[in-house]
DNA sequence: TATGAATGAGATTTCATTCAT
DNA sequence: AATGAATGAAATCTCATTCAT
C-alpha cells in the first residue's frame, strides 16, 4: 500500500474510533462532526472526504462492530470447542456474545437494538473487516456439523438473535427485569426450547 | 372540568397528537418545537406551558401508546373469551398485538424498539390514560384465572414481550426475515415453548 | 401602527439599508449574511425571519432602488416643469436620471444593468415605497400631457430605458466610449431621434 | 507544436468549455472550481496551473465568445454582403449579432450585459482566436468602403452595441417587452436613427 | 506537469429557548 | 394563559487553495 493510501486508511479508521468513542460518551444527538474531527485529530472538511455524515459513519460502525461481535463469538467456538454440535455450537455463540455485551456495556449501548437479524445481514454484506466470509458461510459450517435437521434454520436463528439482542440490552443496560447473571438461566433455557421446537423428526 | 380547563386540554392533546404524527412522519431528529407547535395551531412559546423539550413529549407519547396498546389487547380479551386460561390469554393477547402493530405501521415505527418490559412498565405507571390500573393489577387478574403455576412468570412475560417485539419489527418493518404472515406460525410457536419451559409441575 | 410592527419594520429597514450598504461597498459575493446583521445591529438569525437568503434581500433592494430612482425624476418633472410636453418630459427624465446616477455611481454599480425596462416594471410592481402608483399611471399621465400620438409608446420607452441604463453604466462607471460629459449630447440626440422614429404624423 | 505543448493547449481547452457549460447550465456562483476540474477530466490542481480562479477563466470565456460573435458576425457579411455599403454592413451586423443570440440563448445568458462596447474593445485586445486583427482594423474597414462621413463614429457604434445588448437580451431572455420578433423591426428602425442622427452632410 | 488529499476558515442555516407584550 | 419576535450559539457543510508525492 503506498504511503498515501496508507495515510488515507489511517484518517478513516482514526474518524471511526473516535465517532465511537464520542458516541458511547455522548451519544448520537449530542456528538457533533466537529468533535469527532477534532478528536480524530484531522479538519472538518476531512471528515466529509470519507462520510456522508453522522448517520453514515453510524451506520458503518454498527455494521463493523455487529460483524467483528458475531466473529469473535465464532473464532471462538472453532478454538475453544472445535467439535461442539450444532445445537452446542449455538448456544456457545449466543453465550459469548450474551458476555461480552455484558463486559462491554458502551458497545451493547451503541448498538443497542439494532443488534438484529437484519444488521447482522447487513454487517455481512458491508463489512470490511471480514473478506470471504459470509453470514451464510458461516451458519452452513454450523450446520455441516450438525446430523439434526431443522425446520427453517434461518428463521429459528433469527428468533434466537432477537431475543438475545432485546432481553440483553434490557437487563444488561436496564437491569430490567433482573441483571443478566440471573436472567441467563431463563434466557438459555428458551433459546434451548426454541431450538427444540424446530427440530425435525430424525429422518 | 371549567371552560378554561377544558381549553388547556384540549391544547395539551392537540400537540400530542401532532407531535405523534409529525415523529412518525419525519423522524424525532427532524421534527423541530416549531414544527410541532405550528401544526397543532398554537404558538412556540405555548409548547412550553406543557411539554419541558422534545423528548419530554416523546416520552408521554411512547407511555400513552404503549398502554393503549397493552389495554386495548387486555380489553379484547375479556370481551372475545372470558373464559380464556392463561395459556391461551397470553397468547390471545401477544397475537392480538402484533396484529395491531401489523395493520399499524406507523404506531410500530414510533415506538421501535421501545417497546418493551420496561416500556410497559413503564408506561403502566406514567400513563394517564389508564387511571386506577397497573401492569400488576393486569396480570393478577391474569394469573389468577390460572390453575397451572409458573416459575418466575414476571421474567417469562418479559421475554414473550421482548421477543414480540424485536421480532415483530424487524419482520413488520423490514420483512426481515419474512413478512409478518409466514413468521407468525413459528414465532407463536415459539412462545408456546418459552411458556412451556416456565410450567411448573401442578402441584 | 403597534410598537412590536414598528420594531419589525425597523428591524427589516435596517437589514435593507446597512445590505445596501455593504453591497456597495464590498459587493455582493464579498457580503456576508453575517456583516448584513452585525452591521445591521440585529442577530443573525434575525436575518432569516425577514429575507430567505442574500439574492432575495438584493431583489428587494433592486426594485426598490429603482422605483425610487424613476420617481424621483418624475417628482422632479412635475416640479421644476409642471407644464412640460411629453417629448420634453421625457427627456427630462432621461437626463435626470442619468445626472442621479453620475452623483451617485455606488447606487449605478449596484443597479447595474438591472437598471432596465423589466426591473423598472417589477419594481413598480412590488416596490412597497409607491403604494398606489403604478408604472402604466406614470406613463399615462406623461402621455396625456401630449397631443402627439406615438406608434407603440411602451416599446419606445423600453429602448430608451435600456439605452440610458446600458450606455450610461459604461460611461459612468468605466469612462467608455467617454466620460458622461461628452457622451450625453450624442446620447440625448439619439434618444431624440428614437422618439421621432416613434412619431404618428399628426391625426 | 510538440506533443507536450498540444496536450497543455488541449487541457486548457477543455477547461474552458467545461466551465462554459457549467456557467451556462449553474450559474457563476454555483459553479466550483471542483466542477470545472471533475468535468474537464483533470484535477483541481491542474485548473491551477492554466486560470488563476473562477473569474479568470470567466473573463477570458467573455473575451473569447465576444470575440468569436462578432467575427463571425463580420465574416459572414464578407461572404453574403462583399459590396454592401457602411450603413448596410452595420445594420447587417447588427442583425446577424442579434440572430445568433436568438438562437443561441446560453451564449447571451453567459455574456449578459457583458455583450458591450468595452467587453468588445478588450475582447478584441485579449482574444487569441483572432490574432492578426484589432477592432480598430474592422472598424476601419467597415469606414473605408463608406462615403459617407459620421460625426464621432466610434461612439455611434458603443451607442448601437448597448442598444442591441441591452434590449436584444430583455427581449430574448425576457420576452420583455416583447419577442424579438416583434421587437426587431422597432429595434432596426431605432439603429437607423442613430446612424442618420451622427451623419454628417456630405463634403 | 499533474495529482488529489488535506486543510480550515468561514458561509449558511437552524432551532431551542426566552421574554416583552 | 398565550403569543411570536428575537436571539445567538452551534451545527452542518463548502470550497478555494496548497503542497507532498
Amino acid at each position: 500500500m503506498s504511503k498515501v493510501q496508507n495515510n488515507k486508511q489511517h484518517k478513516k479508521d482514526s474518524l471511526l474510533n473516535n465517532a465511537f468513542t464520542l458516541f458511547t460518551e455522548k451519544g448520537l444527538n449530542k456528538t457533533t462532526i466537529s468533535d469527532i474531527a477534532e478528536k480524530a485529530g484531522v479538519a472538518k472538511g476531512t471528515f466529509y472526504l470519507y462520510f456522508k455524515d453522522k448517520y453514515d459513519i453510524r451506520n458503518r460502525l454498527i455494521a463493523n462492530k455487529s460483524a467483528e461481535l458475531f466473529s469473535r463469538a465464532y473464532m471462538d467456538l472453532l478454538t475453544e470447542k472445535p467439535d461442539a454440535g450444532f445445537e452446542e455450537g449455538l448456544l456457545y455463540i449466543a453465550d459469548h456474545i450474551l458476555n461480552e455485551l455484558n463486559e462491554n456495556k458502551t458497545l451493547l449501548a451503541f448498538l443497542h437494538k439494532d443488534l438484529s437479524w437484519s444488521a447482522f445481514k447487513k454487517s455481512f454484506e458491508e463489512a470490511t473487516v471480514i473478506d470471504d466470509n459470509s453470514l451464510e458461510v458461516y451458519i452452513r459450517k454450523l450446520f455441516e456439523k450438525s446430523s439434526i435437521r431443522f425446520r427453517d434454520p434461518e428463521t429459528m436463528i433469527f428468533l434466537i438473535i432477537e431475543l438475545i439482542g432485546s432481553a440483553g440490552y434490557s437487563s444488561i443496560i436496564y437491569g430490567e427485569p433482573c441483571p443478566l447473571e440471573e436472567l441467563k438461566p431463563d434466557l438459555m433455557k428458551s433459546i434451548q426450547c426454541i431450538i427444540d421446537g424446530f427440530r425435525l423428526p430424525a429422518a
